[in-house]
DNA sequence: CATGAATGAGTTTTCATTCAT
DNA sequence: AATGAATGAAAACTCATTCAT
């Protein structure tokens, strides 16, 4: 492992870096991240394997930068979605929710499943996930709570309804079930939802 | 690969075999299938390499015959205990069917972590997961309507239920966040999943 | 290697030795000496791989005796025929012998093609070839002589002849050249032989 | 298997590509291609084993390559002999032709033998000799023809010879039999090959 | 800085031979 | 004698990482 990790900080070394972070990205995405290897990299970014070793520590750095990118794909939209909420209508918010995490799932999920994938055995990306989970967690239940909810348990709720709602993408996406309708178990998911943020 | 697979019918050879099974078993759950390899599995059984191949096509066909060990282990367990019901008392049944996966859960979470890990890159894995998924909510599904439940979607509501008990279990498992009352989750789970059955 | 080589004597373990020899001859001659284990030349022969290192001292030796028999098969019914000559006719031995040979090589030839394929690499088999083929020309030779061929130079021609009789059997039979019409090769292969013998 | 084989450019990569193949040269003319490891071929061309992969698909592309270095040698001369011909004065060019064979055969008896020993078992070797065969027994033809030849049979003839004139090649190279004379079947091969082509 | 050739330990897999039963 | 399970050395091949140019 190469001691001194070089902090890019003109433009073109920039640039290099993002391209082996974007090939790293599709590489894991396609083949995952045992099956690919690091020239492969090397050569769906333009550069050479020598250049892969000045930028990142290992092959297992590369990963974790593209996690980062994940990250940035994927969760912060949601978030950021769920922070401009401005009063508690579930009715409303929850439908657009559902819509926007099934479309990024959609355009992710490759990489979903390849990170996903490393939670067992590559102990880096388990932390980040949940890491960001709880980020995720904390961030809309702080929202909910400032907007006045008071239901109780709002942690675990919001934590169930994040889970659902990834799960329900993922059965989306993957749609390997012939004897489901999505469209109806999309409407009982909303059910689900509503009901467990709503008094009844 | 070798082209004729020994079934092994001597007392002896079979232990032989589940002891390579057992000691793929446990290595992959501990440190995943990409970072075993078959002398570690051969060493661990107490066998050579060579007799490993005797018994496996590859180091693949021993994480299938793992896979299946799993499903026995988890899945059947759960199917049976639903099987047994005899009505729709889905107050009694929830909180034992959820107790239940939990405990399976908590003994095999190493294994579920690293055989879900495989989904993505080794379809064989995906494929058997899928099938088995399937399996259950259709015996499931079957026996809600034979007991009379006539709401609709039964499909759908009955692969979201396992889908959130398996959620529940993994979140009681691996205890990740330290915000999170898993008995008040619990209670709230319980709840949606009565909420998904029964009519309000 | 076994130290001890059994001499079957009684009829029953002579007849599975043999089993294990026409075994081998079938799986070298079908897929070459190196591409044949020693395990499938036990199946094929319905015995054990233990009682295969009690007759032979290892998958060498099976060679050995496999080259044996086709030496009985190919190269003996030849020489006899040849010693059959009772006068120097060459115009009505030559289309004969040449016919024998070329059929003889059609059934045979893929055993001819495994075991010449082992002549570079195993001595043994290198050694008995020419072993073989001195004792060919030799008996031929001594019968020309004996019936009054005086010629001259008769081991030369003897051998040549041989050799060509060999050599256009082995194009017959593999039919490689699409340009070839045999049959006016044959002609040709004929007078060859025959000017090679007559004085003109 | 690896994707991707790389064509060394710079000289020194292409240096090291032909010392890898001349290690498999001389490693399969003196010990044959199965007793050959790629361990030796490496340790032989002075590089590591990785780096021979970087060159050839496998161990098989390793021999291919060899074998086109032996057609260079061996065939290639000998067809750029005979293209030469200005006249269809056979006893001028036969002896010739005859000892330059003999003499690339002493240079390259091993080698021949390592690869017409794989014949049977290696496709790709097989078809390699034959179309080389083809082409060369095309050429000569041709080139008679060109010059007048009309006796007929001319593919039938030229094939013949090529073969008589390999055979005796042979002969000198491995003399194996005690009672040849080699110059007496010289002048009786020069016979045959004149007669073979000149009408009687 | 950049390249990509080179390394070599590590991995999967095979198979002649042995040996407990 | 006979079995066939078991061995383990050896083979082909891979790939993260380094380093000469």
């Amino acid at each position: 492992m190469a001691d001194v990790i070089r902090q890019p900080k003109q433009k073109r070394a920039i640039e290099k870096k993002n391209k082996i972070i974007e090939a790293g990205y599709q590489l894991f995405a396609d083949d995952g991240y045992f099956n690919t290897n690091t020239e492969q990299i090397a050569k769906k970014a333009g550069v050479s394997t020598g250049i892969l070793y000045s930028y990142f520590h290992d092959k297992l750095d590369v990963l974790v930068e593209v996690l980062d990118i994940y990250v940035n794909n994927v969760y912060l939209p949601i978030v950021k979605s769920l922070e401009k909420l401005d009063a508690l209508n579930f009715d409303e918010i929850l439908p657009n929710v559902l819509d926007n995490v099934v479309c990024l799932h959609k355009e992710n999920h490759n990489m979903h499943e390849a990170l996903h994938s490393l939670t067992a055995s590559v102990p880096v990306v388990n932390d980040k996930f949940i890491e960001l989970q709880d980020q995720v967690t904390k961030r809309i239940a702080t929202k909910l709570v400032d907007l006045g909810y008071n239901l109780g348990n709002v942690f675990e709720r919001v934590h169930l309804a994040v889970e659902i709602v990834q799960l329900f993408s993922h059965e989306c996406v993957f749609d390997n079930h012939a004897y489901i309708d999505y469209q109806s178990m999309k409407s009982i998911v909303l059910k689900m939802l509503k009901d467990l943020f709503v008094h009844q």
